[in-house]
DNA sequence: TCAAAAGTGTTCTTATTACACCCATGG
DNA sequence: CCATGGGTGTAATAAGAACACTTTTGA
C-alpha cells in the first residue's frame, strides 16, 4: 500500500461567490487580495479552512469577516481541484455561493483584503486562479435555483414590490418577462403575503408591498418548485429600464 | 499571517455512489473495504486523490478499477469535510455519483476492495464514515436529475421499452405514474427514436423498442427540462409488480 | 393634466389529468 | 381462448401566452 503520509500534504480553501441585487443589476462582491499570490488583484473572497473547522463554518467565517452578516443564505456549489490551480502547492477549493440583501450592511475590507467592492456580474471578465470558472458555476447555479426554489427573496429587502421581484428574475435569468403572466404565476404559488401597504414618495401610482410567507418558503425550499415562464416578445420593462 | 505550512497537512479522497437499475429496483455498488479503517465493512468505493491527479480523474479511476468501465456518466455532487469524519486525520471527500448499465459488465473487486456487490438502495441502512449521508445526498441528486435532464438513459440498455423507462422513473421517484400520461409526456419531448423493432419471446404483446436521440440528449443535458407528472391514484403497474 | 408605473380582464391555445378501452402474443 | 402486458382515444380541466386596457400617484 502507498504510504499514507504522501497524501497528507495538501490544503483546502473555501471561495465564496457573494451575490447581491441592486435595483436593476446583479452584483458580486470581490476583494482586492491582501496576500500573495495575486496580491492587489480583484478576486473572489476565500481562505484556507482551519484544521478545526468544518467547510460550512469556514465559508460562513469568510462571509462574516467581509460583510458582518451571519445566518445568510449560503450553499455549497462545487469543488475545484485541478492539479496546478494554485501556485503554492496542491490546494483544492470548495466554492460556495451566498445571497445577501445588498443594503443591509456596509462592506468592510476584512483581514484577508485591502479593499472590497460590488461589481456587476456582467462586467467581471478577469479573475485570478480558476475564479472565473467558479463564478460561472455559481451564477449557473443561481440561475437554476431561482427557477426551482424561492431563493430570490434572499436578495430583496423584507418588503418588496412585485415589479422589484420581476426585475430580479429578469436580471438573473437574463431575459425579459411579461408583467401580467409573471404576476399571475408568482401569486398563484401562494408564496407571497400581501402587506396591504404601499410604497411612498414615488412619482407614479405606488406599488403594493409584499413579504414572503416564511412557512411556504421553508416548504418550497425543501420540496422545490418549477417556475417556468416564456420570455416575452414585448420588451416592455426592459426597454424602459435601458432608456432611462 | 498564519504559517502556511499548517495548512498543508490534510488529505482528500473521492467517494463514488454508483447507481444501477435492475428491472425493478435501483441499486448501488458497495465494496467490502480491503484497508483500514473499517476493514471488511461494506462501504462506498473511494480512495485518496493522487498528487498529480484531478478530482474528476480520481473519481473515474475508482470507477474503472471497480467496473472496468470508462466514459460513463459521472458527476460531482458535494464535498464532505466534517472535522472528525476520518479517524486518520483531516480528510475531506468529494462525492460523485455515476450511472451505469448494470448488465454491461461484471463487477470485479478492485485493489481497494476484497469484494464488490450491488445492493438495493432501499436496503442500505448502515455505512461507515459519513457514507450514509453521502448516499442520501447522491440519491437526492439523482431524483432531481431525472426530472430535469435525460440521465435516465444512462441506466438503461441501448434499446429499451417505454414500460422499462417508466419503471425506472417510478423506482427513482418512488411514486407510481399513470401509463398513458407518462407515454404522452415522454414522447412529446422528441427525445426518443422509435426503432420499429419489438421485443421477442415474451408471453404477451411484444413492446416496441426505443433508443434515445443522441442529439436531443446532448441538447437537454445542457439546457435542462422539466419532467413533471402527478403521481397516479390508480396503482396499476405498481400493484402488479408487487403481487408477482 | 400628463407622464410613469401599478395593476386587471380576457381570449386563445396548449398541456395535464383521469379514465376506459382495444391489441398482440405465448402457453 | 385467455392471461398478460402493450398500446391508444378522448373529455374535462388547468395552465400558459399574448394583448389591451384601467388606475393612481407626484409634479
Amino acid at each position: 500500500m502507498t504510504d499514507l503520509n504522501n497524501f497528507f500534504k495538501s490544503a483546502f480553501t473555501v471561495d465564496n461567490v457573494i451575490f447581491g441585487f441592486d435595483e436593476a443589476d446583479l452584483k458580486v462582491l470581490l476583494i482586492k487580495r491582501g496576500e500573495e499570490p495575486y496580491k492587489d488583484t480583484w478576486a473572489l473572497p476565500g481562505y484556507f479552512v482551519y484544521p478545526n473547522e468544518n467547510l460550512d463554518e469556514a465559508a460562513g467565517r469568510v462571509l462574516e469577516e467581509l460583510t458582518g452578516l451571519r445566518n445568510v443564505f449560503l450553499e455549497q456549489v462545487k469543488t475545484f481541484g485541478a492539479v496546478n490551480r494554485h501556485p503554492f502547492g496542491r490546494v483544492i477549493t470548495v466554492a460556495y455561493f451566498s445571497l445577501v440583501k445588498i443594503n443591509a450592511y456596509n462592506v468592510q475590507a476584512a483581514s484577508i483584503a485591502s479593499d472590497a467592492e460590488w461589481h456587476s456580474v456582467s462586467d467581471v471578465k478577469d479573475l485570478p486562479f480558476d475564479h472565473m470558472e467558479i463564478l460561472q458555476a455559481c451564477f449557473n447555479r443561481l440561475k437554476w435555483s431561482i427557477r426551482t426554489r424561492p431563493v430570490g427573496f434572499e436578495l430583496l429587502p423584507p418588503k418588496f414590490t412585485l415589479t422589484e421581484l420581476q426585475h430580479l428574475y429578469e436580471a438573473i435569468l437574463e431575459t425579459p418577462l411579461e408583467k401580467r403572466n409573471f404576476r399571475k404565476k408568482i401569486l398563484s404559488m401562494n408564496l407571497l403575503i400581501d402587506l396591504e401597504e404601499s410604497q411612498e414618495g414615488v412619482a407614479h401610482r405606488p406599488a403594493r408591498l409584499y413579504q414572503f410567507d416564511p412557512e411556504k418558503y421553508r416548504q418550497f425550499l425543501s420540496e422545490g418548485f418549477i417556475f417556468e415562464l416564456k420570455e416575452t416578445k414585448k420588451r416592455d420593462n426592459r426597454r424602459k429600464l435601458q432608456e432611462v
